[in-house]
DNA sequence: TCAATTTTTTAGATTCACCTAAATTATTTT
DNA sequence: AAAATAATTTAGGTGAATCTAAAAAATTGA
């Protein structure tokens, strides 16, 4: 078994491996982390002790087949976690993820797997991320970007891709949330800056929050 | 907050405040902890300078007001995990400790609440057990073992004083379990053994298993 | 290219929660 | 009440996960 500690190293070494296919680099590791490079190198040779990562000094980590498994595992009870929490406790989307950070390292897959099950296996978590099963698969599904989307195209809210607590009461302020259509009335080029129209409000979004919306196209 | 080693060390001294009453000894603890006397020592001081214990050296300790507190927060959170991981995740009762022991960490007083209202407040855990209120509030009521009973008389089987899995899995084989009525048939002088009647069944007993049941009687 | 800058690693400390072994205090027994 | 025994504490040490400061390697750019 792995430590909490471990466990969160493993799982930002996931999420970083998306950006940085090459490898993930010490800084970059230590900023997701919120530590110092130093602490981000001790932990590196442990989990490469571990044959938990593959490392060569100077040349950042890359997850081994073994550190992906737990890497998975982790996000898939995080988001099973955080799928009960806003479906079963009513919580809302933006109080789930701090709780959920802990729920994670729970130990026990009948846990897990039951807990799967009384959700009715869902697919998505509440920021629409997809939720691997019990043998680690899950696929993103084709969604892009809102910012992609030119005038008078539309398409379904799926997901966002920024899940902080202040984006996410953003969305609810402005009445956007997933499952519903966006259109894009306007499309500013120089600022990037779009008026869209979802349900019945015009909502004018700069570029930043169409960099964090996904969109399925129709 | 508290680490999850001092919320164990809390909810230990509770347990054996009951057996206690004029302070718990140092040994009494490192056995309920499965430590060592002087890792005791070592927390009990640490608990003793944030005020949850009250330590004079050689004399045993005792909970704080603040340290009575967090036990029983940390009991309630335990117990109402237990219920959800039977009543929802269909869990059998000897299943849900070692899980349980972890769930009772995660630190979100919504969640415990909404858990509780989830569980729509229930009084008493999978093993008879009272949970605490939100104000830590709670009843034992009044139960007796199983073994004050004499020859003929019978009450209702309310709980269990030993929760390991071994008795309880024994308990289970036997067709006991709580919430149904046991009489007492026959007792033997020498060795307490009883012969019960619980629905259908007639069960022979020692005195260890009668010694840790709980009997509301009628 | 080689000097400056940035990134990464190493060295040495710190805190928590544990350990063993030895010393001290309390309790029992004779 | 002194000696033997038991309980508890102290002293010193360990590993995990962090830190700061300094050294070493890699990268950048003049």
């Amino acid at each position: 078994m792995f430590s909490l500690s471990e466990e969160n190293y493993l799982k930002a070494i996931f999420h970083l491996e998306t950006s940085y296919k090459s490898g993930v680099s010490t800084n970059a590791l230590a900023e997701e982390m919120q530590t110092k490079a130093s602490s981000v190198t001790d932990m590196i040779k442990r989990l490469s002790d571990k044959d938990l990562v593959n490392y060569k000094k100077y040349q950042g980590v890359k997850l081994s087949e073994a550190g992906k498994k737990a890497a998975i595992e982790v996000i898939r009870k995080h988001r099973l976690w955080e799928v009960f929490l806003v479906e079963k406790l009513g919580f809302n989307w933006d109080e789930v993820h701090e709780v959920a950070e802990q729920l994670e390292h729970i130990k026990s897959e009948k846990l897990t797997n039951e807990l799967d099950k009384f959700l009715e296996y869902p697919k998505k978590d509440p920021h629409g991320d997809p939720i691997p099963d019990a043998n680690g698969k899950f696929t993103v599904g084709d969604r892009i970007l809102l910012s992609a989307l030119r005038k008078g195209e539309s398409g379904i809210c799926v997901g966002v891709k920024d899940s902080s607590v202040e984006f996410l009461q953003y969305l609810d302020k402005n009445g956007i949330s997933l499952g519903k259509e966006i259109r894009v009335l306007e499309k500013e080029d120089f600022d990037q800056s779009m008026l869209i129209k979802m349900e019945k409000n015009e909502i004018r979004i700069s570029h930043q929050i169409s960099t964090n919306l996904f969109i399925k196209t129709l």
